[in-house]
DNA sequence: TTGAAAGCGCTAACAG
DNA sequence: CTGTTAGCGCTTTCAA
């Protein structure tokens, strides 16, 4: 900036006013001050900006990692940002979901103080509003939470995949639940249980083992299940991941997916699609979850009253991993 | 920081120095402090930290928009940052590919001073490189670049593509290009228009337009191919995004694929398995590019010795979006 | 209409 | 071993 100060005859100060379309500057030594940062290219340093300001126009998405399930809702809030005005960025704390706690409570006292103007935050477990800073949680923590929320409906999502296994008549029915923190993982898990209550089906609860949600901490309560001698002959899987995982764990162990074992998951993540077979599954409508809580913090950070709790319906996804029992 | 400091009856300068682990500080001081933040939960700000130090441990990933191609690298690179002691911050524009070019620069200018190490920029146009700031690109502007890149064999991938068309019996094939910057985009034709002219298929011109890479700049051009009264039989999309635009507008206008048209894409983003037919494409392995470009950016700060290009192979995918001529 | 100066939260010399 | 001080790049009074 000093270097544009200098180059067009004006103090720092004039420049800044300059770039921040403050009144009281003369209509010349705008446009002289503009041609200056045009030629020399000068952008203002967000670190120095916000520091400063503490309004920087950027709206941070915090995640434990880039992985399908955040990397969709990213997507969606992407279209959503466009032409708001803000811009966007993503911030891992790079650990990985496995190593660290309390991610998000690092992340966000890393950010929020400066450099962004409310945060979205993916699957946290415990997050502490501080006043005047505005954040948004999709799929949070389990228990009454204060924050503003975007979820689908994760037990009725559960009911219609056990139905859905019940319907092609199988019994013996495995669960691999999430993160046992997450609302989420927990509804899923109550709507499998209901599920099977309501048809009257008793649930094996050797069968019932956490997977939480990652490909690698779920393939060994996978093969757990499928090495049982009675194993299941279906498996509802907590999320699309943990449903890849089983495939892959069956298919070492040598069974034949749907033949030998029919396998459900939830999110509907594109790489769903991807696996042989194409995984049947329950569709969270992702990338509007995440366009919505996007929404939900541009909306909170201008003052706008509003419902600040969003709940978006799931629905089956038939494709080829489940087949009739027997 | 200060009231860290104060809990603790110490100095900032002693509370940063405890931060950052320097020597010099009494062991049971040090101890004292710790003990201060974590009750506190003091975390440094990133803005602030990175002012004064000009180094901050994480690495900068921009790009113009989430979509599909730059969330795959994301994934990837993820990976690859976990354990490497990096944190990970993507940054987006925001106002999508279309509005305003040059936000790489700006992205840059905005970050690089301060706030991260060295970045990664996915599909840059112009970019010139600061003095000790480290930046590689991915899939980069067309011409001679003194920047490290990762790529993939973009020109073997179209001859793949083509020859498969051709293979089928197609020869009125259309090829809808991608951004015309980008020498992918350019590679990619000049794959597809060798692999024509090897097979003596001469090109009609009128069936070779540009596409700009995504869904909605796609449109037009692959409704004016179609459109055609004399309409190629097969289409080499320059892009998945381009495809999956095509396979759209073919239906809107009552042609089914594969049986009225053959569409190939390129990327294989997993979006391009959730379309219906499921689409062939040319797969570039971008996870691995994205971990393949963290691992070069990181290397180059740390200023290990090595190559600068890397460049990926391409392969076909077929799944059910092509058929036999006829 | 402009610029001098203070200060955002932090780090690094340096003095004590 | 600890604290004082200056200053990173910027914005914002406030006085000229």
């Amino acid at each position: 900036m000093s270097d544009v100060a200098r180059t067009a005859g004006v103090s720092v100060a004039t420049v800044s006013k300059v770039v921040n379309g403050r009144y009281g500057v003369a209509r010349a030594t705008v446009e002289r001050v503009q041609q200056v940062i045009h030629e020399l290219g000068y952008e203002a340093s967000l670190g120095a900006q916000s520091l400063r300001s503490h309004r920087t126009n950027v709206l941070g998405i915090l995640l434990a990692e880039f992985e399908p399930f955040s990397t969709e809702l990213l997507k969606g809030a992407s279209q959503e940002v466009a032409g708001s005005g803000y811009q966007l960025l993503a911030y891992s704390s790079g650990d990985g979901e496995g190593a660290a706690v309390g991610w998000e409570r690092r992340s966000l006292a890393r950010l929020s103080g400066t450099l962004i103007d409310g945060a979205v935050i993916v699957t946290p477990t415990v997050v502490e509003t501080e006043n005047n800073f505005h954040v948004v949680a999709v799929d949070p923590h389990t228990g009454p939470s204060h924050l503003p929320t975007v979820d689908s409906d994760n037990f009725a999502g559960a009911v219609l995949a056990t139905n859905y296994l019940l319907s092609l008549g199988h019994t013996r029915i495995g669960h691999i639940s999430g993160r046992t923190d997450l609302m989420s993982a927990q509804l899923r898990e109550a709507g499998f249980r209901s599920a099977m209550a309501e048809a009257g089906v008793p649930v094996d609860e050797r069968l019932v083992r956490p997977g939480g949600f990652r490909i690698e901490t779920a393939a060994g309560p996978a093969a757990e299940l499928l090495g049982l001698a009675d194993r299941p002959t279906a498996i509802f899987a907590g999320n699309d991941l943990s449903a890849i995982s089983t495939m892959a764990v069956a298919r070492d162990m040598g069974l034949c997916v749907p033949d030998d074992l029919s396998v459900i998951g939830f999110d509907n993540v594109p790489e769903s699609a991807l696996v042989n077979p194409p995984l049947t599954t329950i569709m969270q409508p992702l990338q509007r979850m995440g366009a919505e809580a996007l929404r939900l913090l541009v909306d909170l950070i201008a003052g706008v009253e509003r419902d600040t709790h969003i709940r978006l319906p799931t629905e089956l996804v038939i494709r080829s991993s489940c087949r009739p029992h027997r």
